[in-house]
RNA sequence: CGCGGGAUGGAGCAGUCUGGAAGCUCGUCGGGCUCAUAACCCGAAGGUCGCAGGUUCAAAUCCUGCUCCCGCAA
């Protein structure tokens, strides 16, 4: 069970490794993008590709639903990033339970969007954990775990694309050691949890007093999606890459204090920000050297939150 | 038919409303200045103005259709 890009390299590991894959599961498909057409989610897409049956219930954990699920007899249920909760009627249905892919490490950052969060709040490493799922959120007990260092160049989308591929590898590994009999199963330290919210676009909305190593943090952990922005005149302006740079303070927060060839620094409520990439409302995202050539900025011209 | 912006030398943009010589900031190449430079000065190359029709003496500009890109909303 599955839907974003996240879950499809398991799914295409799983596959490779020689497990018959009875059934896939999928949310509903969505309208997406500025047309507005239905789209297969990815793990659909990927299910189908390898013709392999796939089921997109609204609501899983209806009885119907559940009910469909038991007729394929399954040994075990692996879910990533699934989106929907999974109740104990499920879990208790495949002989080796339901097994899932968490994009942390556990007993951190439980919940939606870890890997993005891991980023944003500045973590030099987060990992993967498979553990067998209860019916709490992200709570199982742990079966394999592996770290994945984050760069200070990493975004979520890096992270995204590493993290999918060390999972993908982890779920593979854990279902041979469950098959073997040798998965060893660690309770979760409970009192360490810590839990995450979904992203939501809000987020990326720079609030130019906090520290720079937060913003910074922030557009790294928000790139590719949604994104970081502020507002520049009167238009809207997203940030896709700062770096962070020390100094006293000399303007207001939001303030342009230099334009230089190919950067722009900014004052925050602590330190600096040399902006590199932009993207003006309706154009592509590009160099500020290139932006700078089209478009003029003046020193003390001010960033405003949106 | 969700709302909107855009496509102009290699890059980023102006010019379109009001039709009448292809422009700006860069980059590239050549030369000069300089201890030196991403600085400065002089010069040059480089464009079917997204595609296809139409109107006109004349279209980047007006009309119609199409393709592609992007922001917002979902």
């Amino acid at each position: 069970m599955g839907t974003p890009d996240f879950a499809v390299g398991t799914l295409e590991e799983i596959i490779k490794a020689g497990h018959e894959v009875v059934l896939a599961v999928s949310q509903p498909d969505k309208a997406v993008g500025r047309s507005s057409a239905l789209r297969h989610t990815p793990v659909t897409e990927c299910a189908l590709s390898h013709g392999i049956e796939v089921y997109q219930p609204a609501r899983v954990r209806d009885a119907e639903c559940v009910g469909y699920l038991r007729g394929f007899k399954p040994d075990i249920i692996i879910v990533v990033a699934f989106g929907q909760i999974i109740t104990k009627e499920i879990l208790d249905l495949p002989r080796y339970g339901c097994v899932n892919v968490h994009a942390s490490l556990l007993p951190k950052y439980r919940g939606a969007s870890p890997i993005q969060w891991a980023v944003i709040n500045g973590e030099s490493v987060t990992g993967v954990t498979t553990m067998r799922m209860d019916e709490g959120i992200d709570t199982g007990d742990m079966i394999l775990k592996e770290e994945v260092p984050i760069r200070a160049n990493d975004t979520g989308g890096s992270m995204f694309t590493r993290l999918s591929e060390t999972g993908a590898a982890l779920c593979v590994k854990t279902m041979a050691e469950i098959e073997a009999g040798t998965a060893v199963y660690t309770p979760q330290d409970h009192s360490q949890a810590t839990h995450t919210a979904k992203i939501r676009k809000e987020l990326g909305n720079i609030d130019w007093t906090r520290d720079a190593k937060s913003i910074e943090c922030l557009i790294r952990g928000l790139s590719p999606w949604p994104g970081t922005y502020t507002r520049l005149g009167n238009k809207t302006l997203k940030i896709w890459k700062a770096k962070v740079v020390f100094g006293a303070p000399e303007a207001s927060p939001g303030c342009i204090v230099r334009v230089e060839k190919d950067r722009i620094r900014v004052q925050t409520g602590d330190g600096y920000l040399e902006i590199f990439d932009v993207q003006l409302e309706g154009r592509k995202r590009m160099s500020v050297d290139a932006f700078l050539n089209g478009c003029s900025v003046e020193e003390g011209a001010c960033f405003k939150r949106v």
